[in-house]
DNA sequence: CGCATTTGACCTGCGC
DNA sequence: GCGCAGGTCAAATGCG
């Protein structure tokens, strides 16, 4: 499948980026205290992804509120942006993964009922960190894990809890460096990061405070 | 008690 | 056609 997203050795002839991908947030700065001129470094670079604007339209999916506080030397950045083929109709997500209960016959990598195949955006990109898990502002929920070939650390798998945002990421650390993340996201999120409205919440009520007059 | 995580089973696509 | 590998489901379990 996704070749290019199997294995560590495969990963794009992207070089890597001594900063960490360029955030979306405005709030990334100043979470990100212990690193200033990485935030500042984010300015700079023009993001391959767009970013999250503060207000409540669907928003392209991205990692927009890492926590990049964490010890990372060189960060990585996204070498791809793409469509990737995947199929279109899989008989979860939109039903809120509860699925049909059958086990037998609403299992699978890969939708039943038809292979058209659609495009969804990923995004992927490396950081190095303790962490396995990013804080980009979204909610996750782990629906499984997975060794994979030519590599001793599983992949992981997660998908937005919101219900109606089918957004999905992978996470697995490189073999060559275990200190080196790679997560892949894929879709869009059809909602607001919720960290980002809850610290905009004060901001916008102040702003239609003042809008009265 | 509700939600998140773990984990084994299962399904599909692809290469040979 | 077969086997492998990736991806997902869902029951069991853990945790706050």
């Amino acid at each position: 499948m996704d070749d290019h997203l199997h294995g560590d050795d495969t990963f794009p002839c992207f070089p890597y980026f001594s900063t960490p991908p360029p955030l979306a947030s405005p709030l990334a700065s100043s979470d990100d205290q212990h690193s200033p001129p990485l935030a500042a470094a984010f300015q700079l670079a023009s993001p391959p992804w767009p970013c999250n604007p503060p207000d409540l339209s669907p928003q392209p999916m991205l990692p927009a509120m890492v926590d990049w506080s964490s010890p990372f030397q060189t960060g990585l950045a996204v070498p791809w942006e793409e469509e990737t083929t995947v199929q279109a109709d899989r008989n979860y997500g939109e039903e809120g993964g509860s699925g049909s209960g059958d086990k037998l016959n609403a299992k699978g990598a890969t939708g039943r009922s038809g292979k058209k195949k659609t495009s969804k955006p990923r995004f992927a990109f490396h950081t190095r960190s303790e962490n396995d898990i990013l804080d980009d502002g979204y909610r996750w929920r782990k629906y499984g894990q997975k060794a994979v070939k030519n590599s001793c650390n599983p992949r992981s798998y997660y998908r937005c809890t919101h219900p109606t945002c089918n957004v999905k990421k992978q996470v697995q650390r490189l073999a060559k460096d275990t200190g080196i993340v790679m997560t892949t996201y894929e879709g869009v999120h059809n909602h607001p990061c919720e960290k980002l409205m809850e610290a905009l919440a004060p901001i916008l009520k102040q702003l239609q405070f003042l809008s009265q007059f």
